[in-house]
DNA sequence: GTCTATACAAAGATAGAC
DNA sequence: GTCTATCTTTGTATAGAC
């Protein structure tokens, strides 16, 4: 029988939750494995025990995380009882929720895969994107837009500004807590644009 | 009189060089002196001769960037003599221009942003766009969109394509080839979009 | 499983010869 | 201005006691 509780957490949950901590938002090579020691509150020497490395630990913290950012359109994708529309308003309503709470997951992700774009690569599961349900749907609604550049549109419109977030915060151009409003205002706003882009032209 | 024509590069302008070329592809904290030194040909110490430090060096190229980044949009907010159309094709045109030669430039500003915010934040010239023309352009055209609500679509439009690039052409979706086609017909396309989104409701 | 102590490696910076 | 050699600091990993 485990000894852990809901209330106390195991020393490697605690290295864990303050890699994930760390490595988000400061990235991989900024990271230091003492100051994740500290965070966790427990001594260096036990990070190198649980996880071997920090690579090790780092590459466990980096599959979870873009597992939660694809797993947002994944699922939708060949999913052919849903129509087009339905699926621009889910796929920007559910990226806006997410990463309303986790507003540092696309720059983190975006990059240490320009770092080790290859190492990435592999495992992403962007490749079945071009065979998927989604851009059939795209392809005959509009035969003379590019679905790539659909996606880039979707992505853009609903990723960037979160990317653009600590910029704009900081340069005093918007407050948090506006900012926050705004994006719940554009859950509506991107299907309808989105929507004009499909309209023939 | 300076011993530097066009063909032999002064020492400390190789060190630049090669500083930009890995600064912006690797970040601060993963480029390494030695790297920048190999990378100019040059001896590591020379780096402190002419630079004092690592960061100094940094925070030069980074200035730099800065510059390159915003100075497509600065010129164009308060130029009362151009209509708000004219301000949307050009920033848009003169962006994805200029993106096609530096597409690693928003992916290394916003990271490095994002480590040091408050250090950057009051260098940014993003504080006078919210008392720009163009911000006055846009309450007139659609007062009931928050014109940061437009910036973030211009810029997302623009600028994300860049970002997601990495991922993309190595996912196999996508080759260089193909992108910088795309990138070309979306100066046509984006104003088109963003049209369409200032219209009446 | 956890800690102390320490080895080992890498990186930034500098002194001093040329 | 440039180089070699070296110092210091910081970071990663491990050995061994408890």
């Amino acid at each position: 029988m485990k000894k852990t509780t809901s209330s106390d957490i195991s020393t490697e949950e605690k290295i864990k939750i303050a890699a994930r901590t760390l490595f988000t938002k400061k990235g991989y090579a900024a990271t230091r494995t003492r100051d994740i020691a500290e965070e966790a509150g427990i001594n260096l020497a036990l990070l190198n025990y649980y996880f071997r490395s920090k690579e090790k630990l780092f590459e466990l913290i980096m599959m979870e995380k873009i597992t939660n950012f694809f797993g947002v359109v994944g699922p939708l994708l060949n999913d052919t009882s849903v129509t087009l529309e339905q699926k621009i308003v889910t796929i920007s309503g559910n990226y806006i929720d997410m990463l309303n709470d986790n507003p540092e997951l696309p720059l983190f992700i975006l990059s240490e895969i320009r770092m080790n774009p290859d190492q990435f690569a592999t495992r992403l599961p962007l490749s079945q994107v071009g065979a998927s349900h989604l851009f059939k749907q795209l392809r005959e609604k509009k035969p003379d837009l590019h679905p790539i550049q659909f996606l880039m549109n979707l992505l853009g419109l609903t990723v960037f500004p979160f990317i653009m977030k600590p910029v704009l915060v900081q340069s005093g151009l918007l407050t948090e807590k506006t900012f926050e409003e705004q994006m719940v205002q554009r859950k509506e706003l991107i299907p309808k644009w989105l929507r004009a882009m499909l309209k023939k032209s």
